[in-house]
DNA sequence: TGAGAAGTGTGCAATATTGAACAGTCTCGG
DNA sequence: CCGAGACTGTTCAATATTGCACACTTCTCA
């Protein structure tokens, strides 16, 4: 395996994707492969259908989310260049446990599971990537639920916006987060939209993020450094 | 990669592993491999430590915990036979992001990350198994995210009663868990030790389950088909 | 263009959760 | 056998969170 270190997932938002060429690496999947595209909200795959394939983000940005059965919504990952999705097949799920939707324009590769699991054995930059991939996906699911149980839905609203904010590079302190509604916020990190809504003016007030309330197509703005505060009160 | 469903990870408490050969699948990690034992209590590593190695349980059963700046705990995970744990290092992780701790006499097999590497590249078997695996683990880890997202402390809780009952098989509705002290209970699911005792009460009026207040010896039955009623209400 | 959908800003009562304290029970090692 | 330590049972006030409701603004698309 190479020993590329994997960026910890890629911050819900999309992808500062690890340092490794995504082209290039898409090359090395032999045959059978086939793409689709998808416009911004469209889905990909629904709760409860059949589970025949991988998918994996060559553009664009998706949304994995799971509906219990009161029809509240969760949801799980934000997914962006370079991320496999759908890969619960191979571990013997037969439905999809969850949807998949475009957040953004999308272009997905999408790989029938016998096919994976051939260029699975078949090519080692390919194992060596997905398993990197794998390993790397877990250490930020981990993160996510060592969240839930540590701390406050303030705090995790805190830190699900810095993790938005890290949308293109972490140079500068301001970052723009792409347009995202405070319900979704809410389903992100288990809590209510009022609740969101309440620590949204919160830090607005405070000066740890910047953002029109009507105007729900301007950015928002998070000071990285400033919103760091809240989550080490 | 062979086929095999792989339970969506043991249940917590330890293992109804997957059905295969424990030590036939050992015997296929080539050279270079160490055990070792742990009694319980005992830590196998800390957070902080370097991470070097990968291990692989064959006996017992481990938790994995993290603690931060405020020293409270959370347990991550309740491993048995046939788990994995410490993969992080094959990700790039250099430190331990937190520590493993024998739960019951344990032994372990110590494999060197690149040992690992080298095993994974050359052995169809093991690279399947451990690829398997880490699915497996991904699904669970986020079966416990979902719930920390849509559920409220005391359903939580119910869940990971029921999930500490499939001990064995979920053959019988009535099965005896481990002894766990509520403490330990309040770390897995996110609330404090008072909620915790408040619902364990609560379930045990509602002949949920049955156990001595005093006596933390006696194991805990749990009736899942009663308790499953919290869970859907 | 105009109505409905989607999103935000507020307020508030009903609940749920925390955090800390203190007593009683059981275990274990010296 | 005794005491320290670990664990459970039980309070309770202070906070945090939910669930709704309603007004207002912007977007969408027929």
């Amino acid at each position: 395996m190479n020993n590329k270190k994997l960026a910890a997932k890629s911050p819900p938002g999309k992808g500062a994707k690890p340092n490794f060429n995504a082209q290039h690496f898409l090359d090395s999947v032999g045959v059978a492969r086939k793409t689709a595209e998808y416009r911004r909200n469209e889905i990909v795959f629904t709760q409860g259908d059949p589970s025949t394939d991988v998918l994996y983000i060559k553009k664009g940005g998706v949304k994995l989310s799971i509906v219990n059965e009161n029809g509240k919504e969760a949801v799980v990952a934000i997914l962006g260049p370079g991320d496999f999705f759908g890969e619960g097949c191979l571990a013997g799920q037969i439905l999809r446990m969850g949807s998949a939707t475009a957040i953004t324009p999308t272009e997905v590769l999408i790989i029938e599971k016998k096919e994976m699991i051939r260029v699975l054995h078949a090519e080692h930059e390919f194992s060596d990537r997905f398993i990197s991939y794998m390993l790397g996906r877990n250490i930020r699911i981990e993160e996510d639920l060592v969240d839930q149980l540590f701390n406050s839905s303030e705090k995790r609203l805190a830190r699900t916006l810095l993790l938005l904010a890290r949308y293109g590079k972490q140079d500068k302190p301001q970052r723009v987060v792409p347009k995202i509604s405070q319900e979704m916020l809410a389903e992100m990190i288990g809590t209510t939209r009022s609740r969101v809504n309440f620590f949204m003016n919160k830090f607005r007030k405070l000066g740890f993020i910047k953002y029109n309330g009507g105007d729900h197509h301007d950015g928002l703005h998070v000071d990285s450094s400033l919103l760091s505060v809240v989550l080490h009160d």
